[in-house]
DNA sequence: CCACAATGTGTAACCGGTTACACATTGGCA
DNA sequence: TGCCAATGTGTAACCGGTTACACATTGTGG
C-alpha cells in the first residue's frame, strides 16, 4: 500500500501539503491539490486509519456493547446502528456482554486501547458511574434501550409507559375483562411497562397484584409465567407481554393449555422485533422504533465524538401499536 | 494512558526492555521483569494495539462480513465467532453486506486500511477472485457457509447434500408419499440441498420437477413457494425446505390454506436457528453445528494470521436431523 | 586462562500519519 | 512605496509501540 510519502514524492510537495488536501485544512493552492489528488489516484492511496489513530485522531471505530446478539432484539438495533455508521464511513465493534460486568470491564478495557472514537451501549447491568467514568477518560459513551435518572448520560429509549398503556388499553377495548402482564426483570424499560400496564388495570375491579409476573423477558420465561398465571387465574382473557419473546413464549403456553389465540386469550406484546410476524397467529404489539432508536444513537454519538456540546440526558421516542391477529376478532380466520 | 515510556522511566530501564517483557520476546533477567511487571502494574498499563498495529504487529481485530445480521442465521454466525474471538483477545468489526458487491468492495478497502488481521466472511455474492486477491495482499480469509470449489480458500461449510438426505428419508419413514422441496437461491448450499432431496426422492413414482419451487431462502419465499405448490399438488403431505426460514412461511401458509401440520403435511426445515423452536409446532430440521463452524473458522482464521501453512480447502462439517413436531405423528397434540 | 556462545540491555530508526512552526510569496491599503 | 495580513508550502517532532544492531556481562569448554 501506498504511503503518504510515496504521494508527496509523486505529485512533487511535502507531506504536510499532502495531509492538508486529505484534511481540507489549512491552505493548499487549487493547482497543488489537483496534483496531491492526482498522484493519490495514481498510487491507488487509502490513508492507514491506524497511523491517523495513532497520530491523535479519529479511528472512526465505535463499539456496540449489547447482551446477546442471540437475542432477536438485538439484530435490529445492531442493524440500525452499523447502517448510520457505515454511512458515515464508521465501523461497528460488536461486543456481546451477556450481562456479565466482568465481560463489559475486559471489553471495555480493550476498547480504550484500541482507542476506538466511542461506544454505544445496550446492557442492563452497567451503571451510571462507570459510564461517567468512561465520559472523564473522554470517551463518548450513548446509552441506548436503557435510561440513566438525572445522571449527564445521553440516552435513547422508548416512551415505555405510555406504550404500555396503549396495549392494555387495546385489549380492555376488544373485551378482556381480566388482563394479566408479563414483566420484564426489573430494568427500567420493564418497569416502566409495568407501570403503564397498572395505570390502565390498576383500578379495575378485577385487577389483583397476582396478575403480574415476572418472565425474563425470554420465551422460556413467557411460557412458565404464563403456566403460573393461568393456574392461578385459569379466566385470564387477555396477556400484555413486557416484550414480543414472552410474547411469543405465552403463545406457546396457550397452545399447551389448549386454549385459543385471539378467541379464548388475547395477547399483545412489546418491541415489534421480526419474530412477532413470523409466528401464527401474527402478534400485536408496540413497536419500538428501534431503527430511528439507533439512527439517532449513532448520530449524537458522532456529535459527540466532534466535540459537540449537547446536551446529555434521556430522550423519549414514541411508540406505535400495531395491531395483529393475537388480538384480533375471535371470528378471524387467520 | 501510561505509555511504554512511562513503564520503562519508572522501573529503571529502556523501553526496548519492557517491549522484550510484554512480548516474551528476547532475553530479560527474571529480576528486571518482575520490576518491569510492577510498573506496569503500578501505572495500570495497557499497551496501545494501534500503535502495535502501526508497527507492523496485529491488531488483534477481524471483520465479519455477513448478509444480513436481521436474517436469524448470522446472528447465531456471529455469536460463535464473537466468543472465540473474544476469548483470543481478538474484537469482531461486523460488517452487513446486503449480497451487494459495491457495499462489500467498500468494506474490504476500509478494512484494510484499518489493517485487520484477517476477514471471515458469509457472502453469496463475493467471488473466488476477489477473495484470492485479498489473500495475495496478505489478508487471510476464511469462508463459513459457502463453499468455493476448487479454488485455494478455505471454508466451512455443513454436509448439505447428505442433511438434505437425512430430511427426505425421514419424511419418507414419516409416511409421507408426495413430498415437495423449496429450494434456496443459486448458491451453492442451496444447490447442494437441493441435490440430496433429488437423490432421495428423484426415484420415487410419484417425484415431478414441479414439486422443486424456489423460495429465496426467505419466510415470505418459503410462504409463497408453498401456496404455489398446492395449487399445483394439492396431494403434498412432506415438505423439505432449504432452510428453516421457509420452513416457517411455510408453516404460514398451510395455516392458511387450512392444513394441519403434521397430521395433513409434515415439515422438515434446515439449520436449526432458534426460530425453528419458537414456533408451533416446533420444527423438524437438520441442523448445521453453526456455533462449531464459527470456532473452527475463528480457530483457522488465527493460524493464517500467524502465518502457519494450513490446507485452503472446504471443510464439511456433520449434520444432525432434530426431529420435532413438525413431522410429529398425526395424534400428538403439541 | 582465553575464546566464544549465551544472556542481558540500551539506542535509535521506523511504522504512516498530523501539526506546530518557520519561512516564502502575494496582495491590499494607508 | 512600504507594511502587514492572508495565502501557500516545507521541516521535523511527535503519537506509542517494535526491533535491528551494538555493546556489555556472564558462563563454559579446551
Amino acid at each position: 500500500m501506498a504511503t503518504i510519502r510515496d504521494v508527496s514524492r509523486l505529485a512533487g510537495v511535502s507531506v504536510a501539503t499532502v495531509s492538508r488536501v486529505i484534511n481540507r485544512s489549512g491552505y493548499v493552492k487549487e493547482e497543488t491539490r489537483e496534483a496531491v489528488l492526482a498522484a493519490m489516484r495514481a498510487l491507488d492511496y487509502e490513508p492507514s486509519v491506524i497511523a491517523r489513530g495513532l497520530a491523535g485522531k479519529n479511528t472512526k471505530t465505535i463499539a456496540l456493547i449489547i447482551p446477546d446478539i442471540l437475542n432477536p432484539f438485538f439484530p435490529e438495533v445492531a442493524r440500525a446502528i452499523e447502517d448510520q455508521a457505515s454511512k458515515l464511513n464508521y465501523t461497528v465493534i460488536l461486543c456481546n456482554s451477556d450481562n456479565d460486568p466482568e465481560k463489559e470491564s475486559k471489553y471495555i478495557q480493550i476498547l480504550k486501547s484500541k482507542k476506538i472514537d466511542g461506544i454505544i451501549i445496550a446492557s442492563y447491568t452497567i451503571e451510571a458511574p462507570q459510564i461517567l467514568e468512561l465520559q472523564r477518560e473522554g470517551v463518548p459513551v450513548v446509552a441506548v434501550d436503557r435510561a440513566f435518572g438525572s445522571d449527564p448520560i445521553l440516552s435513547f429509549i422508548c416512551n415505555n409507559r405510555e406504550g404500555a398503556r396503549m396495549a392494555a388499553r387495546h385489549l380492555m377495548e376488544r373485551g378482556c375483562r381480566k388482563i394479566a402482564h408479563i414483566s420484564g426483570p426489573s430494568v427500567m424499560s420493564a418497569k416502566e411497562r409495568c407501570l403503564g400496564y397498572e395505570d390502565v388495570c390498576g383500578s379495575e375491579g378485577w385487577f389483583d397484584p397476582g396478575l403480574i409476573v415476572e418472565g425474563n423477558f425470554t420465551i422460556e420465561g413467557g411460557y412458565a409465567a404464563t403456566l403460573e398465571l393461568f393456574e392461578r387465574h385459569p379466566d385470564i382473557d387477555g396477556i400484555f407481554a413486557g416484550n414480543d419473546l414472552m410474547a411469543v413464549g405465552a403463545l406457546k403456553a396457550l397452545y399447551q393449555l389448549g386454549k385459543s389465540v385471539p378467541r379464548d386469550v388475547k395477547i399483545v406484546g412489546f418491541d415489534d422485533i421480526a419474530l412477532a410476524r413470523m409466528v401464527v397467529p401474527e402478534i400485536t404489539t408496540v413497536r419500538q422504533p428501534v431503527y430511528e432508536i439507533g439512527r439517532q444513537a449513532m448520530k449524537h454519538l458522532i456529535k459527540l465524538i466532534n466535540g459537540e456540546k449537547i446536551g446529555q440526558k434521556t430522550m423519549r421516542l414514541d411508540v406505535e401499536l400495531v395491531v395483529r391477529r393475537s388480538s384480533g376478532e375471535a371470528a378471524d380466520r387467520v
